[in-house]
RNA sequence: GGUGGGUUCGUCUAAAGGCUAGGACUCAAGAUUUUCAUUCUUGCAAUAGGGGUUCGAUUCCCCUACCCACUACCA
């Protein structure tokens, strides 16, 4: 029996989403995508201590970005959708808004002699922990201990319902079975095997609030929601046998999903995974998005930084997983149709940001000069205006092999823009010489008189000409120009800025430049 | 500490027992040039260590080392 392939990604919004959580998002969209599936968004808040106003919306805008679409959660207008309808018939989506169907389910693993009520409070198992701690030992809650501590398998039956229905701080937690080889298998890592002795008995449902822990939660939803594969972090690797064994407590062992658990994402020098902090430090996004958090701190993101979304998507894609030939450079399309789980690579991956640019300007070089005009009016709104986007193209045609991202672009070419107010002293001081300040005057003229039209092709043509049978220094000559025209010693070359701003122009600032030098 | 996972150039990675261990980023050198870039060419640079199995191990097995994750009424 085949089912219809359906991933999702969920998501706990205690915080902005992480550039490896976004990862795992496209691993997911790509799998569903290439085999026709549908890729489910599903929020995991089931922790009310740590939800964070904001990180939904921000997981949701995130992923707009990035150009991954739920089919399954969210509608049209980026809102996560409420009630059940034929394109969403698992609503709601949200785990808080689910809290009503996961009590039952405990339940039924109690009454299947699969899990317990635990009446210990937190503080108890506190100064157990505590205790085995200075004894340099380790308290697990597991069938070496829960035959000694305040549950429904040690206290009388008419104690346990009475405390179930009168008190409010009690737990359910599952019974790992003793002593079993449990048997599991990663579509990454391939078979596995656990010893059940070194697992513990996981909360499962908490009376307090209410609500599921992640593996109920996780478990009872994959499965009402037809999940086939689960694809996810490492992190919740050593958790693999409580959900086999979770699954199997149910008796919905024939349509538990399979599994595939993704190597994390690793900070680019030293160890450890890659954090909010590793961006700071080093310079570089850690987040899709920019996020401000409670405190005011600014987290910047790849989309602020000037990163094109396929860009980064690319660069995700290719952090963990490779097609097995040379190609680097993929559209999501092409993503879709080339992506495998089993190319996906064991190891964890470091962050290189030196690579992250480069995959930018890759980007940059395939854009088009229609595209670059408006990404270049939209990072320096106000700047351009008065220009039209001919002239703004014909800019960006000349300096686009120069930047890695479009906000490099008022830089490098400002000076079509606006004439140079001062003239950089260390190129005066090299270039501005008795013998050129014999030439420039000659040079001047034959600009104004002697070019016609005055086209790229002429002003390189005929300037070469008579530099040479004159034979003036060409790079003392041109450089000179250079610096009346932009102020500095940079851009582009001398021909393609004359031609952009005309004679006139040119005529103006190499008087002006004369002027003021003298 | 325990459990699980991992280990090829500095970094991302290829080579599913068989060419000289390949590519990309970075870096260096050279060429082109009118500055800075771009472009082109070349170069530096790796199988963690030790045992096996095999005619032959990057690849399979074992041990050691190191790294990572998990070890909550968090996800």
């Amino acid at each position: 029996m085949t089912r219809p392939v359906r991933v999702r990604f969920a998501p706990s919004p205690t915080g902005p989403l992480h550039m490896g959580g976004v990862r795992t998002a496209l691993y997911n969209y790509l799998y569903a995508k290439q085999s026709n599936g549908t890729f489910v968004l599903r929020i995991e808040d089931t922790d009310s201590q740590r939800f964070v106003p904001g990180a939904e919306e921000y997981i949701i805008e995130a992923l707009r970005w990035c150009g991954i679409f739920p089919d399954e959660g969210v509608d049209e207008n980026g809102k996560m959708v409420e009630e059940p309808s034929e394109k969403h018939p698992y609503a709601p989506y949200r785990q808080s808004q689910r809290r009503g169907i996961y009590r039952k389910y405990a339940e039924e693993l109690v009454n299947k002699g699969y899990a317990y009520y635990a009446f210990d409070t937190a503080e108890e198992l506190d100064a157990l922990r505590k205790e085995a701690e200075d004894k340099k030992g380790t308290f697990t809650y597991n069938y070496a201990s829960r035959d000694f501590l305040k549950n429904s398998l040690t206290l009388p039956e008419d104690e346990v319902r009475r405390r179930v229905e009168n008190e409010t701080n009690w737990t359910i937690r599952f019974k790992i079975p003793e002593n079993r080889t449990v048997k599991m298998n990663d579509l990454i890592r391939g078979d596995i095997e656990v010893n059940s002795n070194t697992l513990d008995d996981k909360v499962l449902w908490k009376r307090i609030d209410e609500l599921p822990t992640y593996h109920l939660a996780n478990i009872v939803d994959d499965h009402l929601m037809q999940i086939t594969e689960v694809i996810r972090g490492e992190e919740w690797l050593p958790s693999l046998p409580l959900h086999y064994l979770l699954y199997e407590a149910f008796g919905w062992q024939e349509s538990q999903p399979r599994f595939a658990h993704l190597s994390l994402l690793l900070k680019p020098d030293g160890k450890g995974k890659l954090s909010k902090r590793d961006g700071d430090r080093l310079g570089f996004p850690v987040f899709p998005l920019k996020w401000i958090n409670a405190e005011g701190e600014i987290s910047r993101g790849y989309r602020e930084d000037g990163y094109f979304p396929d860009a980064f998507i690319n660069i995700l894609a290719l952090l963990g997983w490779n097609p097995g030939t040379e190609q680097e450079i993929f559209s999501l399309e092409e993503l879709i149709n080339t992506f495998t789980l089993e190319r996906v690579v064991k190891s964890g991956a470091k962050f290189n940001p030196e690579k992250a640019k480069w995959f930018n300007q890759e980007y940059l070089r395939k854009r088009t000069t229609e595209q670059l005009v408006a990404d270049f009016k939209a990072s320096d709104a106000g700047k351009l205006v008065g220009y039209n986007d001919t002239y703004i193209g014909a800019v960006c045609e000349v300096i686009r092999d120069r930047a890695h991202f479009v906000n490099e672009f008022w830089d490098l070419s400002s000076f079509f823009f606006v004439a140079p107010a001062s003239y950089d002293p260390a190129s005066v001081a090299k270039f501005w010489k008795d013998d050129i300040k014999a030439v420039i005057p000659r040079v001047h003229s034959f600009i104004c008189e002697k070019i016609n039209p005055f086209t790229r092709e002429n002003i390189e043509q005929q300037l070469h000409e008579l530099i040479t049978s004159n034979e003036w220094s060409m790079g003392r000559v041109m450089n000179t120009l250079r610096l009346f025209l932009v102020g500095e010693s940079k851009g582009p070359g001398v021909a393609d800025i004359m031609f952009l701003l005309g004679k006139d122009e040119v005529d103006a600032r190499i008087k002006r430049a004369l002027n003021t030098l003298g």
